[in-house]
DNA sequence: ATAATAGGGACATAATAAGTCCCTTGGAGG
DNA sequence: CCTCCAAGGGACTTATTATGTCCCTATTAT
């Protein structure tokens, strides 16, 4: 059944959003029967006007009664209304997920997709695809995003889709190489997203672990210095968030790393940052790009991550810096929802 | 998954055939990918503009890429298009049904909907919910509309829901009582037509079997003369079509009737008119009401029935006089179109 | 009786869809 | 190398639909 509601979401999301509005008139209109259009209209927050034109409709379709008592469900009605319930709950049970993830972690704006990206492959393109679709809706002419690393980067990556405004946009990883395979780099993902997308990139090559002298010599270079003036002035930032268990399996970095990670209890990581579940960094990267001082100054902050596994390592990032935009999966939600957290 | 396009094509039809077109804008992209606008208009038979407009929006949701050469899908696109496939087949099955049935049986209009409604309760709600949705469709003010017996008239009658236009509407019953169970006789059914649609009704009381010198005096009373003549001017004729088997068990006739039904192979009923598969009239209820002489003068004659026992009986009936339109099932629709009934 | 609430009609206006025409560009073929 | 055709895209007008606004009449409970 999930199959056509998200087929229709993505063919036709205004039928979804219709098929919710009229479902929820009758619903009230079921609840609150014989009712007049005024005390509909504001039990609905509706205006007068439209909610007219949908009972107009219902009644033309046999739904709803509508005599001068007031309205009430035809017989058809009724079972339309019963019929459908599963449906709907299934459409906006994310809705109102989202709501409840909005309060838990404080979050202003929460996309949830069906599924669990972890272990459900056409899950995790829904999330990427979201996580493609909010950045399109979000990027305006001339600005700059940065990007981070990962698999689920990656997979955003290929499901950004072209639109004139990419055309001035440019992609910038949000920090240099982080020893991930090649695909996962936020430098091939941001080259990824401008090559899908149709927009410009920037690479910074600044190999992890040098000197410190090394490393000043290289921000010295303009064509790196560039860049990253570039990325201190992103108005998007686009990053995931790792878990602390597919971290220890994938990194290369040797034992001692890992014994000091599970020694501070670190629970996930993002752009470099590795944080415990308390929202405190424990390990940072030595690598150039993006710094935790600078999120302030960006515009929006996307993160993309799905997975119950990954539950933790979400809920503990909103402790690191506050976060605007979450997108995430069902699983996901449903898990930070279901246990306690710190805060 | 039927129940969800079901329940959407009550609460939203339209929304429906948007998907419906935007799927045919896909499929033919894919087809002849990569393919141009004009190419595309007048391939799909649409005004540029409007294929324009479908096109943004596919490519705003990332389903086709466009470019300079032409349109193609993108891999999302065509996954879409793929998963969507089942589902639009059962939509539009039917309309492809109709157009075969309207072909085979030369009838202008058919109307199917899913299932069976000889086994289940919800397809023949369907049935009748069709049937009474074609009626509102075509009934004008000051009409009047004779309504034949039986159990799917009557759940036609309580399908009816109330329109301005149904109250200058009058409900007569298209012959007199034919000896069923009162809930299927025409003259309840004219009644409760009218009761749930807002409309007029009147009865038409004239016994079956009576004598020829007791008809001649009853047809003179102004009560019944009335009505009769109201009846011979019907401007829409409502019927259904029963098959020989349901008959031979439900009328109350005896068994020399039966054998005469048997030996005249009759196949099906309407109206009180007994018909063999050939068309033949094989047998008339002595009642009064709408003759078969009469039906050229009706402006409109919808049947409705369905179920696959009913086959047999719905292609004879188009050879006893021409049909115009048909409401129908699935399983009568098929059963139709698999056999060779003579023409 | 009367006040409150019911649905419904009518019309102006805003929003959106659709029709129409023309432009620039890139590539195939002469 | 040039030409021409078909590609998408922009811009404007017109038609259609949705919405806002206001007011009317009928019913019913007090």
């Amino acid at each position: 059944m999930r199959t056509l509601l998200t087929l229709q979401s993505q063919l036709c999301p205004d039928l979804l959003s219709v098929m919710h509005k009229r479902y929820t008139v009758l619903r009230r209109i079921y609840y609150l029967q014989p009712v007049g259009r005024r005390s509909l209209t504001s039990s609905l927050q509706m205006t007068e006007r439209i909610l007219r034109s949908e009972v107009d409709f219902l009644r033309e379709q046999g739904l709803v009664n509508i005599a001068q008592a007031g309205m009430t469900l035809t017989e058809q009605g009724l079972e339309v209304l019963q019929k459908l319930q599963p449906f709907i709950e299934e459409y906006l049970g994310y809705s109102q997920l989202s709501e409840e993830l909005k309060e838990r972690l404080n979050i202003q704006e929460v996309w949830i997709v069906p599924g669990d990206s972890e272990h459900d492959e056409w899950a995790k393109k829904e999330l990427a695809r979201a996580g493609a679709q909010l950045i399109k809706s979000w990027v305006q002419e001339d600005q700059v995003v940065a990007v981070a690393g990962g698999s689920t980067m990656q997979a955003v990556a290929e499901s950004m889709s072209p639109t004139p405004i990419f055309k001035r946009t440019t992609f910038v990883p949000a920090r240099g190489g982080v020893g991930d395979a090649v695909e996962h780099e936020a430098n091939y993902i941001a080259s990824r997203m401008a090559k899908n997308s149709g927009g410009r990139y920037r690479m910074l090559h600044v190999p992890d672990q040098i000197s410190e002298e090394a490393y000043q010599l290289l921000t010295q270079e303009t064509q790196i210095s560039d860049v990253l003036h570039m990325i201190q002035e992103a108005s998007v930032l686009v990053y995931s968030i790792g878990d602390a268990k597919t971290m220890a399996g994938r990194r290369k970095y040797g034992r001692e790393f890992m014994q000091l990670l599970e020694e501070k209890q670190a629970v996930g990581e993002s752009f470099g940052y590795y944080f415990d579940r308390n929202g405190t960094i424990v390990h940072r990267t030595k690598t150039a790009g993006l710094r935790l001082r600078d999120l302030p100054k960006v515009g929006r902050k996307i993160a993309v991550a799905g997975g119950a596994s990954k539950a933790e390592a979400i809920a503990a990032i909103c402790s690191v810096f506050p976060q605007d935009t979450l997108v995430t999966d069902e699983a996901a939600a449903r898990k930070i929802l279901s246990q306690n957290y710190p805060l």
